[in-house]
DNA sequence: AATCAATCACCCAATCTTAGGGATTTTTAA
DNA sequence: TTAAAAATCCCTAAGATTGGGTGATTGATT
């Protein structure tokens, strides 16, 4: 191959320049150094992205971010010392622009919606090929939430009602509103019916429920998904 | 190449029987009548999917469910007579095994929510290509739920508090607390503080959110993002 | 030094909740 | 068609919750 390029100083800088302006910058926090370098290296590979700083700890991550200032970061969430759930938050609460993205062994629905509260903008279990890693970085670049399919199906879920709940239509209604902080007056008020008719209900709810306070009621269903 | 099977009646009805058994029953719900008949050229084109069903409105799906006997409805949201959104709460209320992929041009948070809600397992605006189309079918059958990018993001998102909460961190917990139906003592016994700080707190919610009453304040609260 | 957050305290009046006990009408399902 | 389930309304009474007002202390941050 001919080189068409010359190697002169001027366009060197502007290369650098180049590398520096365009390239997505990213952070790696893995506690597994197998894994940590491989990712590093499947990264770099990439003519667009560039590792900016692989640690293996929230803590040395954080201490890092401002001499990184990294676009995203691929965090575990098993890591020693600070969790990853917790690196998430610290690191979000400082710099929202930062997105996250998780890369875990853990499909448990409790991690999963523990790390998008705290704000990851992705989850990606380990199982996952590597390109559909690099593609996540992208996807979340380009203002997406990449997932793995059994995570996007659990957060999909999560806004499904229980099929088979035990209450009735109105008594779910009734609940909802409850859930909402109103009043037994406001609710009556709301469904047209009779406050002694809210009253009614609330009685066979907790009845079915098999609880005796608001409160309790609340977190079976909500646990149950009935409403 | 040499046809190793030769065509006798048995094995033509083995292979009838393979078709119906091993294909991917498909069916669509759309309007537009140049939209649905390329979905139904697309998705037939694929070996191991079959269009068993196109219908212009819910109405008609829903009659025609019971012999169609889809796997994967594909609906579009804005439909004569019945909405998408009622006719995916219908038609998941009767057969929960069936998994609804919205097809449609809407992007605002109301309707992706409503229909989630309502039972869809995946969501697709119309802008999306056809291999990510066909992609999102495998992916529903598959377990996973597809979404455009987009849309990935919102869902997401929805999960994230709002970063600039006018509320102190304290403040915060006490509203999460009163938010899942716990009484002013109990929410005290909870944080190890007094009743009357409780109390304290509360009002001061309500002075910030400018409301004056629990229901406002969650409301408030949640359109917000606030807990 | 000044501000803000969090904590605790007291008072009053109105409203709401809970827990019993009923009863009637409509809808749905067998 | 009949029976069961759901939805509706009613009563009493004690006790708890709530909203509004006012004020004070401590500690952290700026």
């Amino acid at each position: 191959m001919i080189d068409l390029v010359p190697d002169n100083t001027l366009l060197h800088h502007l290369c650098m320049f180049e590398d520096q302006k365009m390239k997505n910058r990213i952070e790696i926090v893995e506690d597994n150094d197998v894994v940590r370098d491989g990712l590093q290296l499947l990264i770099n590979s990439m003519s667009d992205h560039t590792v900016v700083g692989a640690y293996e700890s929230c803590e040395m991550a954080i201490k890092n971010l401002d001499k990184d200032s990294p676009d995203i970061i691929l965090m575990d969430l098993d890591l020693p010392g600070m969790s990853g759930i917790e690196g998430i938050q610290r690191i979000k609460k400082r710099y929202q622009d930062i997105h996250i993205i998780v890369i875990t062994v853990h499909e448990d629905s409790e991690m999963v919606f523990e790390a998008l509260c705290a704000g990851a903008s992705g989850y990606i279990t380990k199982n996952a090929n590597h390109s559909r890693l690099l593609d996540a970085i992208d996807e979340v670049q380009s203002g997406g939430a990449p997932m793995s399919s059994k995570i996007a199906r659990m957060v999909v879920s999560s806004f499904q009602k229980n099929q088979n709940s035990p209450l009735t239509s109105r008594e779910t209604e009734v609940l909802e509103l409850l859930a909402k902080g109103k009043s037994y007056s406001v609710i009556a008020d709301e469904l047209f019916i009779h406050k002694e008719t809210v009253k009614s209900h609330i009685k066979n709810i907790y009845f079915k429920l098999h609880v005796n306070s608001k409160a309790d009621a609340l977190e079976i269903a909500r646990k149950n998904k009935l409403i």
